[in-house]
DNA sequence: CTGAAAGCGCTTACAG
DNA sequence: CTGAAAGCGCTTACAG
C-alpha cells in the first residue's frame, strides 16, 4: 500500500525472475513464451497494477496506436454547431477503443492543407478521420499526395483511392420524397445543400426519381440550394417561397436548415405541416424536440462511427480500402 | 523533392555540423546557444520540413503534453444530446493547442472509477478535464486519492482543493427571476436540476433572491426538480403544472429541459410566452432555433473552455489551484 | 521457449 | 557556448 515500484517490465522481469524480454512478450501474448510462464508473469503485473509506458512503446514500435478525428466545427473562426460531427464522435470513439485505438482531436482552419504533418510526421497518430466539410476536397488531395492514411465521411471521388463510409444519399432523398407524394402533396420543392457536393447531387437524384416514378417531372421553380448551415436555410426557404407561392412541402438536406425553413415558412403566414410538410436529414437529438417535431431522414450515425473507426484501422494494419454506404430509414414525426 | 532522409534531429545535426545535443537545444530555444547556430539550425530544420519525434521526446521528458477530455456524453450506455459538452470541447481544444498541449478524448463509464490509471500510468496523458456529471463527486474523490492533476467543470467541494471552472450560477438565476418579476409575472416557477448539485442550489438562491427582493417568497409549490435530460423536463414540468395551475413563468435549468418543457405548456392547451414564460439555461446553439426562441441565460462556453485549459496547464507546470467562476448575461428572445 | 543486446529518437546532467 | 554519453522504457532480431 506504500510506494509501488512496480513501473517498468523491468520491474517485472525482476519480481518474476526472466528477462525484460520474457516479460514483454507475454504482456503481448507472444506465442513464442510457455502458457505457464505467461500466466505467471501476467498474474504478477495484474497484481501490481502494472500499466505499460505508451511513449517507450510507441518510441519503439513506431506508431502511436492513435488517430486524429479532424474537424473544423469549433474553429474559432468556423464555429458553427455541428452536431452531427458530435454525435458521430461517439461511435468512432467507442470503435477505437476497442481496438485499442486513442482519438485525438484536432480542429482545423479549412483554408489551411497542410496541418497534416505536424501530427503524422510527430508520430502523434497514424491516421485521420475526415470530417471536416468546406473545401474538403483540397484536404483529400493534400492527404493523398503526402501519402498520410486516413478514411472520409462522405463520397469518395471517382478517379481516387481512399477508404469512405457514407450515408446512402439516394435513398434518403428518395424516401422523404415517396413519403411527402403519400402524404397528398402536389408541390414538393428540394431545399439542398451545396450544388457541387456529390451527397447533395445523390439526395437530388432520390427526389427526382420519386416524382418521376410518380409521374411528375422536377419544377426548376423548387428547387434551391444552401450550405448546410442554419442561416443559408432560411435564405434559400425565402427563395423558394418567392419562386413557387404554391408549394406545399420541402424537403431539406439537413435537420438544422429544415429548423430555421420551418421557422421562415410560419413567418409568412403558413403552418407545418397543414400548409406547407418538411422534411429533414440527419435526425438529430434536436430534431424530436422541435416544434413540430420533425419528420426527417436517420442515418444510422453510431453505426457510421463504428465503421469509420474499423475501416481505418483495417487500412492502416492491411492495407484495405472499404467503400461502404450505410442504409437509413425514414422516422415520421409530425412535421409531414 | 525526392526522398526526404531528414527525419531525426540526429540528421539535422549532420546537415548543420553539429552535436545532436546542441541541435536540441537550439529547437528548444536553450538561451545555451549561440544566437547565430541557433538561427542556422533552426533554418536546416525549416527547410527540411523537420517535425520532432513526440514519442521520443515524451519517453525522455516523462510528460506526454497532452490532457484528457474527460465525458460520458457518448458513453454507449449513456448517451444523450451533451451540446454543452461539445461547445465547451471547441474552447478547450483552442486554448490546449495554444499551449501545444494535444487533447485526447474519454468516455468513460460514469460508474466506474478506476479509467484514470490506464491514461495517467502509462502516459498517455498529464491530467484531466471533468466534464462528468453524473457522480462527479465518485471520479472527484478517486482522482484526489491517486494524486492525479485534474480541473473541473463545476464548484469545487468546500472540504477539497483543486482547480476548477464555473459558471455564475447565482447571478444566472437571479438574473433569470429578475427578468420574470420585471416583465409582470406573478407566479414563477423554479425547475431545478439535481437539487442535490451545488450548481442548482445556487440558482436556486439566486431565484429566491430575486423573489424577495421584490417582496415576494418562494412557494414551495412552485418548486420542481429534475436531472437536466430532456425527458425529465417535461416530467417535472407536468408537476409543475399540477402543483400550482396557476403559474404564469418558469425558470428552467437547461435550455434542453426548457424544450421540453414548451412542449408540455403546450400540450396543455397553454401558450409560450402569453400564458406562461419561461427562462433556459447555458445558451446553446440550439436555443435560438426553437420555438419561440428560448430567453435564457447564456455562459460564455468558449471562456470557460479556455480557461479549463489553461488553469489545469497552470496547475501542472506550477501547482498553482485557481478556482474560477466565470461571468453569466441574460439573453432576451421570445420565450420570455 | 528464453535471454543479452541493440535500437527507437529524443533530453540533459556532466565535462570541457 | 558545445559535445560525448547515459538514460527514458519499451520491442525484436539474433543466438542459443
Amino acid at each position: 500500500m506504500s510506494k509501488k515500484p512496480v513501473k517498468t517490465i523491468a520491474d517485472i522481469a525482476r519480481l518474476a525472475g526472466v528477462s525484460k524480454s520474457t516479460v514483454s512478450r507475454a504482456l503481448n501474448d507472444s506465442p513464442l513464451i510457455g502458457i505457464e510462464t505467461k500466466e505467471r508473469i501476467r498474474k504478477i503485473a495484474r497484481q501490481h497494477d502494472f500499466q505499460i509506458n505508451v511513449a517507450a512503446r510507441q518510441l519503439s514500435m513506431k506508431r502511436s496506436n492513435t488517430i486524429a478525428f479532424v474537424t473544423h466545427a469549433y474553429h474559432k473562426e468556423f464555429s458553427v454547431a455541428d452536431l452531427f460531427g458530435l454525435e458521430i464522435m461517439g461511435g468512432i470513439s467507442l470503435g477505437l477503443h476497442a481496438n485499442s485505438y486513442d482519438m485525438l482531436v484536432v480542429h482545423v482552419d479549412p483554408r489551411e492543407t497542410a496541418w497534416a504533418h505536424e501530427y503524422l510526421d510527430t508520430g502523434r497518430v497514424d491516421g485521420f478521420i475526415l470530417m471536416t466539410a468546406t473545401r474538403k476536397q483540397s484536404h483529400i488531395k493534400y492527404l493523398l499526395e503526402m501519402g498520410a492514411p486516413f478514411i472520409v465521411w462522405g463520397i469518395p471521388a471517382a478517379n481516387q483511392s481512399y477508404p469512405s463510409v457514407t450515408g446512402d444519399n439516394f435513398s434518403g432523398g428518395k424516401l422523404a420524397t415517396e413519403h411527402l407524394i403519400r402524404t397528398g402533396r402536389k408541390r414538393i420543392a428540394f431545399l439542398g445543400g451545396p450544388a457541387e457536393e456529390l451527397e447533395v447531387q445523390l439526395r437530388y437524384g432520390g427526389y427526382e426519381t420519386a416524382l418521376r416514378e410518380s409521374g411528375r417531372r422536377a419544377d426548376p421553380a423548387l428547387i434551391a440550394y444552401g450550405d448546410f448551415s442554419n442561416t443559408s436555410g432560411a435564405v434559400a426557404m425565402r427563395q423558394l417561397l418567392g419562386q413557387a407561392p404554391d408549394l406545399d412541402a420541402v424537403f431539406v438536406n439537413s435537420d438544422l436548415m429544415a429548423l430555421e425553413a420551418m421557422e421562415v415558412i410560419r413567418e409568412q403566414g403558413r403552418r407545418v405541416p397543414e400548409d406547407v410538410a418538411v422534411v429533414g436529414y440527419d435526425d438529430l437529438s434536436i430534431a424530436q424536440h422541435s416544434n413540430p417535431p420533425l419528420t426527417t431522414i436517420r442515418q444510422n450515425i453510431p453505426l457510421a462511427g463504428k465503421l469509420l473507426a474499423q475501416n481505418l484501422i483495417q487500412y492502416l494494419q492491411a492495407g484495405v480500402v472499404t467503400n461502404v454506404s450505410i442504409p437509413v430509414e425514414l422516422i415520421v414525426r409530425k412535421s409531414a
